[in-house]
DNA sequence: CGGAATCCAGAAGGATACTG
DNA sequence: CAGTATCCTTCTGGATTCCG
């Protein structure tokens, strides 16, 4: 499937240095220092897909988020949509009231990234009766 | 957006009971105990991402895996293809040589689940330089 | 209301060694 | 080759408290 040795040096690189973020952007998944790999861990996280998801309906504030996504803490839920914001998926728009209010919304990236995950979605919750026959199957015939 | 009062009812989750997993089988990836949303964390997860989407592009041996997903070590590698054959999206096929071979390949479930991640990864791929640019202005605008 | 800060248990994850 | 076992470190994530 791939060619070459089983070296290290057969992924190319020039130099020895393995761990530092070189200045010039590569863009592949499985390369372990491309932006794209991160954001989709970012996306991918536990609480990450399920407020791409939930965004994907629409805007959302702090707490209407956090009571859409069940189970989330403040805490999680916090990270979560910082951590969308700064790949540029979300953006968190301030509003002065008193109490001030926080609405969360995507960018144009992220409208498309969760319009992706919803089909991803939707093909886990029809396939969801079959994943759980699964389980069970695996759980039983490893336990014998 | 989402219609309804703040109120927690609103879920319209009749009874008390939020931790015991029913009988009954719930279809909703925002639902904690939904076969789903855990068949969803299981791809999503660091790792999961990538070897499905290594798979997506044919079988491979478990050292072919692990040299074509950067930096996954073997345990892990390991634990993942666990997890994701229990869901039912890859099979472990062992080839009775010596020394001993394992292929892997993706389910027909697998494969279509592997086929989206392929587009949301295209996604990410083509968007690279736009992260890139959000996460360092994220950066700088918020060390001032 | 929308968080940030702190504490802490447990899970994730890496390195190494060993087995079939 | 394809793992498993062990040890150890880091990170995740929940609960709680506090702040503007």
């Amino acid at each position: 499937m791939n060619s070459g040795p089983d070296t290290d040096a057969a992924r190319g690189e020039p130099g020895p240095a393995l761990d530092e973020p070189s200045d010039e952007l590569v863009v592949d998944v499985f390369a372990r220092h491309c932006s794209s790999r991160a954001a989709l861990e970012d996306v991918g996280s536990k609480w990450g897909i399920l407020a791409m998801l939930a965004l994907g309906e629409g805007s959302y504030r702090f707490n209407a988020l956090r009571r859409r996504v069940e189970g989330v803490s403040e805490k999680m839920l916090s990270r979560t949509l910082q951590i969308l914001e700064r790949d540029g998926l979300l953006v968190r728009e301030v509003i002065s009231t008193i109490p001030a209010r926080v609405e969360y919304s995507l960018t144009p990236l992220g409208e498309r990234v969760a319009a992706q995950l919803r089909v991803l979605a939707d093909l886990f919750e029809a396939s969801a009766a079959d994943i759980s026959r699964a389980r069970a199957d695996f759980d039983t015939s490893r336990r014998a």
